[in-house]
DNA sequence: AATATTACCCATGAAATTACTAGGCAAATC
DNA sequence: GATTTGCCTAGTAATTTCATGGGTAATATT
């Protein structure tokens, strides 16, 4: 499993925030309860989000979060990348992974990175906007 | 992360067998100790290969394991299949996963279907015998 | 100033998965 | 019948995933 809860539901809270965009910031509980996921654990998936700078947050009553981008400049791949810390489909290209004693003569290797860099393609290329929309590019 | 040790582990073995293809059969204990695996736990996964008809098996001396078809037969994406269980990149679109319960109106669910679809292409599109030959496809 | 509301921080824990390990049984050969 | 091989079942340590609980800091309202 290349993406667990953790980067769909980035996705989805960030699908949420485009789709309720404007000035106001929206409270974390709201889109917890809109979502159904656990409002504690999206808690630490907002604050990376907002620690990267992908939304502003505010405190207080009348506080919460709202995307500072639109929607088509965040990147599907971006936000994977940030939440679930990089993308790679084996341990042997991940990042920070100790390098394999075999990547001198493995017979895999540049095929794990063609799978790599296609995955990333791929999901550099869909958007926030994207999946907003289920145009035909999603079909 | 998609593949596990488990898939890795048995490209390697498919591969080392078709590097000494012939009549013989290769021990396992041989294979293990030539690719630095641990014996046990690539019994386990030469019994996956095995049932499912991938390999010939043969008990007592001289016995042991050899490929039944050509490498180029044999695609990464079946080997894959059979020893990891499939090869979803989330568990929405994993087989035997409980049907997502927002599956209906899922933004993202296109997606994943997507993204599933290339990797099994790309997987499809690779045999032991590519792996074999580091040739212009692999880089 | 006090209170309510929100985001942020830190520690803990249950469940699942991964990567093995141990020991014995079954089949084939010598 | 002894040895060599594959096959089967169970257990286990480490890691990751998916949260939960309890507090602190910042902002707004009264």
């Amino acid at each position: 499993m290349i993406v667990s809860t953790k980067g769909r539901y980035a996705l989805r809270v960030m699908v949420s925030l485009a789709q309720q965009a404007g000035e106001e910031y929206i409270p974390l509980k709201e889109i917890a309860e809109q979502e159904g996921i656990s409002q504690k654990y999206l808690e630490a998936i907002m604050t990376t989000l907002s620690k990267a700078g992908f939304v502003d947050a505010v405190h207080g009553k009348g506080g919460g979060y709202r995307l500072n981008r639109k929607p088509e400049s965040y990147t599907v791949g971006s936000i994977l990348k940030l939440t679930e810390g990089g993308l790679s489909a084996v341990s042997c290209t991940a990042q920070g992974a100790a390098a394999c004693s075999r990547s001198e003569c493995c017979n895999a290797l540049p095929m794990w990175e063609r799978l790599d860099k296609m995955i990333n393609d791929f999901f550099e290329g869909i958007t926030i906007a994207d999946l907003l929309k289920d145009n035909e590019k999603n079909i």
